[in-house]
DNA sequence: TTGTACGCGTTATCAG
DNA sequence: CTGATAACGCGTACAA
C-alpha cells in the first residue's frame, strides 16, 4: 500500500537509517494506518533470533523474585528484549521442564536461579549455544557466569552477630534444601559460625520448611516448645522470620526480650514488622539489572562478560537483642 | 534419521494417535536421541497459533498481581499454554505499548487488569480477533468479559463499618486514580458511605499516592498533622495501610487507640502487622485461575464463556476499633 | 536507495 | 498410515 516492496518495509522496521526519508515516512504512514505489527513467528524463522530471554524462578509469590524480575525486565526492555517467565515451584524436575519449554520457544538467553541442577541440563544449554546467567548465588570458582552474592558468608556473619550478643542456644528455621543451593549455603554459614565457637546445629534445633508464613510459624512453635528453649532463632528468609514472630506473639512470649529473631533478604515486610527485623540486606533489584546486562553482553559475544558478585549488609533492627537484655 | 518425512514427525508431535505405533516409536527415539525441540517460530508461522497468552499487569512488585499471575500461569499450563507477562508500571501509555508488543508476538489471548483504557485499544483487539479477559474489576453491564469483584461495593462496606464504629473524622489514602478504575472505584465507594451519613471526603482528608510503603507513610503523616486529626484512615490497599501504621508509630501515636487503619486486598502482610490489619479479603488466586479458564473457553469459541464475579469479605482484625475505645 | 528472490522450520492438504 | 509439496511472513544477499 505504500508502493514499496516487502524488503523495504522490513528495512524501515529494522534499519530505518538505510531508507530514504521520503519512502520511510510513506511506509510508516501505512504501518500506522493499518495498525501493522510484524509477525513474530516469521521474524523468528527468518532471523533465528527472538529478542526474547527466559527466566525460570521458583515462584512469583516471593517478593524477592518479583522485585528481581521487575528490574530484569526493565533492563531488558531498554534493549528491546522481552522477558518470558516460568516458575518451578522449587521443584528441580519442573525446572528442567520449564527450561526445555523456553528453549523450544527459541529464547536467546536464560536467567536461572542458583547453581544446583542436573549437569545434563548444563550440557544441553552449552550444546545449543544458548547463553545463560545464574542469579542469586555466587561462589568463587563457579564455572558458569553468575550474578549473586555469597549466601554462606552472609549467613555466617549473621550467626556470628547473634553469638557476639551472647546467645548460645541458637535454633534455625531453614528453607527446604533439596535442589536449593541458597538454602544449603545459609545453613552451612550458620554452622560455620557455631562451629567456630564449638557449638552445633543438631536435629532438635534445625527445621527445614517451605518458605511460607505459616510454615515458619509452625516451625518456631516447635522449636520453642523444648526446654530450655532457644534464645535466638535464625531464619532462612524474612517470611519465615515473620512467621516466627507470629508464633512468639501467640505463645505469650515477646521478641526480642524472650527470643531474638533474624531474617534474610530485607524485603519491605522486614521493615514493617514489630519489632522490625534484623536481617541481611540483599540488593535484589540491582542483581536483576546486572543479570540483564551480563546476559545481553553474553548474547552479543562480548568478551568483557564476567560474573558479578554483590555485597550483602547486615541490617540491625529491633528483633535481635543481646542475651539477657 | 528415523527414515520418515517431516510430515510424519509433525504428526507424531501433534497427533500421535494418527501414526502407527511402530513409526511413532522410531520417531520418538530419534527425538529423544537428538534432544529435538520443534522450532517455535516455524510452528507459529505455519499454524498461526502460539499456545501463548499474554498478561499486562501494573507491576510484579505488588503481591496481589504476583499471586494472581502464579495461579493464572498454573491453570494455563494445564492446557499446555504458556504465559508471557509484561508490566505497565501503572502507565496507560506503556500499557498500550505492551499490549501491542504482545499482539506482535502472536499471543492468542490476553489478560488485562481493569477496564479503563483507550477505546481504540479495544477496537484493535476486536479487529484482530484476539480474545481477552479483564481481571480485578467487575461491574454490571461491563461490555467485555471480565473476572473480578465490585471494588466500589467492597470499599463502601468497609467505610460503612468504620462509620458504624462511631468514626466521623475519616481520611483516605488512595492509589493514583489516573488510568486505574479500581482506585477510582474504591474512592467512590468510600464517598458513597460517607455521603449516606452526610459526610464528605474533601481535599484535606484524601491523598492520592502510588502504592508504596513510604508513600503511604508520608501520606498518613500529612493527614495526621491537621487538627483535629482523623480518627480513622481508610487505605486503598494493604501496602498503603502498612505505611500508615509506620507513620502512626513513628509519631508516637498508637493504632487503633489513637487512629484506626483499614486496608484492602488481604495479602500476607496484613496478617503479620501489629496490630493486624482490618482489610477486605480478595480471592486473588481464585480470580487468576478463573481468568485462565474463561480465556481458554473464549479461545475455543465456547459459548458458555461468560464473566465471573467474586465476592469479597471484610476481615476484622485489630487495626480498626470503635471510636473512643 | 530499492527491488528480486530464496530460505528459515513447521503445518496442512492432497495423493498414494 | 505416510510422503510430497505448498504455503506461512519475514530477513537478507545480491542485483539493479
Amino acid at each position: 500500500m505504500a508502493g514499496v516492496s516487502t524488503a523495504t518495509v522490513s528495512r524501515v522496521l529494522n534499519e530505518p537509517e538505510r531508507v530514504s526519508a521520503k519512502t520511510r515516512s510513506r511506509v510508516e504512514a501505512a504501518v500506522a494506518h493499518f495498525d501493522y505489527t510484524p509477525h513474530f513467528g516469521g521474524r523468528a524463522l527468518a532471523s533465528n533470533r527472538t529478542n526474547t530471554v527466559g527466566a525460570v524462578i521458583p515462584t512469583m509469590e516471593n517478593a524477592i523474585f518479583a522485585r528481581g524480575l521487575q528490574a530484569l525486565q526493565e533492563a531488558l526492555a531498554e534493549d528491546g528484549v522481552t522477558l518470558v517467565v516460568a516458575t518451578s515451584n522449587y521443584d528441580p524436575e519442573r525446572e528442567a521442564q520449564q527450561i526445555r519449554a523456553l528453549l523450544g520457544r527459541g529464547v536467546d538467553g536464560l536467567v536461572l536461579i542458583g547453581e544446583a541442577r542436573d549437569p545434563a541440563l548444563y550440557e544441553t544449554l552449552e550444546r545449543r549455544g544458548v547463553p545463560f546467567v545464574l542469579v542469586w548465588s555466587w561462589r568463587r570458582d563457579c564455572p558458569w557466569p553468575c550474578v549473586g552474592f555469597d549466601n554462606r558468608a552472609a549467613a555466617r556473619a549473621m550467626a556470628q552477630k547473634v553469638l557476639d550478643l551472647g546467645h548460645r542456644r541458637i535454633a534455625m528455621i531453614a528453607g527446604v534444601t533439596h535442589g536449593n543451593d541458597r538454602a544449603v549455603a545459609r545453613v552451612d554459614g550458620v554452622r560455620d559460625a557455631l562451629a567456630a565457637r564449638g557449638l552445633r546445629l543438631d536435629e532438635t534445633n534445625l527445621i527445614e520448611t517451605p518458605y511460607h508464613l505459616d510454615a515458619g510459624e509452625n516451625a518456631a512453635r516447635q522449636l520453642l516448645s523444648v526446654t530450655p528453649r532457644p534464645t535466638a532463632i535464625v531464619c532462612g528468609n524474612d517470611v519465615l522470620a515473620a512467621g516466627a514472630l507470629l508464633a512468639i506473639r501467640s505463645m505469650g512470649l515477646s521478641a526480642p526480650a524472650d527470643v531474638s529473631v533474624t531474617g534474610f533478604d530485607d524485603i519491605d515486610l522486614a521493615y514493617v514488622l514489630d519489632p522490625p527485623l534484623t536481617t541481611v540486606h540483599v540488593p535484589h533489584r540491582r542483581m536483576g539489572a546486572a543479570a540483564a546486562r551480563l546476559l545481553l553482553r553474553l548474547r552479543a559475544q562480548e568478551d568483557n562478560a564476567t560474573s558479578v558478585v554483590f555485597e550483602t549488609a547486615l541490617v540491625e533492627r529491633g528483633s535481635l537483642a543481646p542475651l539477657g537484655k
